[in-house]
DNA sequence: TATGCTGTATTGGTTGATTAATACACTAGA
DNA sequence: TCTAGTGTATTAATCAACCAATACAGCATA
């Protein structure tokens, strides 16, 4: 897998990019996607990448190996921690998308929409093909 | 029903508030609980409720009186306009959503979570009262 | 008219996010 | 040693978001 295109950031969002950045990386890392001792791509690489200015790629890492989900090695790139590659069960990383989920329900309420439909809708996303 | 207790901020999400404010508007308008003609909390109500400042509500209110959500009548309140309160088809409503789903689906697959659990937890989550 | 509400205009300030540019320290390989 | 990469430090600037404070214009009521 390449970490260069499971990540993207949208500017427009709203949302800061570098909150962006960590919330996918830890997700990754959750699932299980992103092995300990694997490596991370330079901030020059994913700035480049993302289009994005090299000091907000620099931020995020720094902010992650704060977290201990990487490891922070000066002259060699990032590494993933293995504290923070550990894949957590299941349940754990359903608590990690509880947030959202509770957001798309209250959305759901305010536009008055059937949970049938709902749920409808996620299960043919869920399935599709990224 | 309140409209002071149906929106809400959370202001360190990442997203701005004036923009949470006018997504939550524009779905209770969309899902119907917001009736044409019906009014709106003054700036200094909703500003209050919501502990921030009027002029960010009135930005809110300015933006989605250009949207034809609302109507402004200075001096007498905001009012819900004929057009923007038109409950949509269910349709219409989905797709209103599918920008938030799409976004839980894709975070369900950078933590390698089963559909299944997936959608076990929205349901929960759409049942559960207020 | 006065009062109390309504939304808006305006000025000035703070904060966080993001960036450009430059330089430094570190590592690995030739 | 030199080169080419690595992450970090630093300065300065811009922009969006948000705010406080004040005042104005409009509306309704007594």
């Amino acid at each position: 897998m390449s970490l260069l295109h499971a990540l993207s950031v949208s500017p427009g969002s709203g949302e800061p990019i570098y909150r962006q950045l960590m919330d996918q990386i830890r997700r990754l890392a959750a699932g299980g996607q992103l092995q300990p001792g694997s490596e991370m791509p330079s901030v020059r690489e994913l700035a480049q990448a993302l289009a994005v200015n090299p000091m907000t790629v620099s931020k995020v890492y720094s902010l992650l190996e704060l977290e201990g989900v990487l490891l922070r090695r000066r002259g060699l790139g990032m590494q993933v921690a293995d504290q923070g590659a550990a894949t957590h069960g299941q349940d754990e990383r359903l608590a990690l998308l509880r947030g959202t989920l509770q957001r798309a329900a209250l959305e759901a309420k305010q536009l008055e929409l059937e949970p049938a439909a709902v749920l409808a809708l996620l299960q043919q996303l869920l399935e599709e093909k990224p």
